[in-house]
DNA sequence: TCGTTAGTTCGATAACTATCGAACCACAAA
DNA sequence: TTTGTGGTTCGATAGTTATCGAACTAACGA
């Protein structure tokens, strides 16, 4: 096994976790959201405009979260999400502007 | 709704479906080998080399092929298998390369 | 201090998925 | 016509996931 395809193996693993969590309607949405509108959004902002329950938006965002897809400003007890874009260009380049 | 959204709603099954089909390990190994090997593979070759059994391999040869990120040509009763890259162009442009 | 607001975690449930061997089908080769 | 090859489908199983309400924590505001 040469190089790359070790890379590429060891990659694999972050590169299904990403798939993983994008393959799923809320998450999706969230996703786009966040892309198309132009100012930081919170957890229950989220949660009306799609309408689901609050635990699962929670869920939802800690999924995107934990595998690097976004990011968290936290002001008091409300949290700001935003994307991680740099996650975007090096796993799916070109990705978001398809949306 | 205006059409953007409307568009981007409609399409968004669609989405899901190929992060999904994405969202495995033994499948991401088959777009990257058929990826990197300059010529057409059949079923039983991409079986041995990653070592599943042919029923699996089967399997996610189908999921592959039924959200089209794959191409089949018959010859007989050998099957080989080609990536749809318009598929890629469209939903994922740049996602190759990264492998 | 007391109620409100923002979000997390838990427990339960229902649905989906990856995997294998076995049985099967279609075709080719002997 | 029998044997072998390439692939699909089936049935069973084990593991994962999305969802909700309820209970909880932390922080703000009156």
């Amino acid at each position: 096994m040469n190089i790359e395809q070790a890379n590429s193996a060891a990659e694999d693993e972050r590169r299904v976790a990403i798939f993983k969590a994008l393959a799923e309607q809320n998450r999706l949405r969230i996703i786009r959201v966040l892309y198309q509108t132009p100012r930081e959004m919170t957890c229950s902002e989220v949660g009306e405009q799609l309408n689901i329950s609050k635990s699962t938006v929670s869920y939802h965002f800690k999924a995107l979260r934990l595998v690097g897809l976004t990011n968290t400003r936290q002001v008091a007890q409300t949290k700001y999400l935003s994307l991680q874009l740099a996650t975007f260009d090096r796993y799916l380049p070109g990705f978001l502007a398809t949306l």
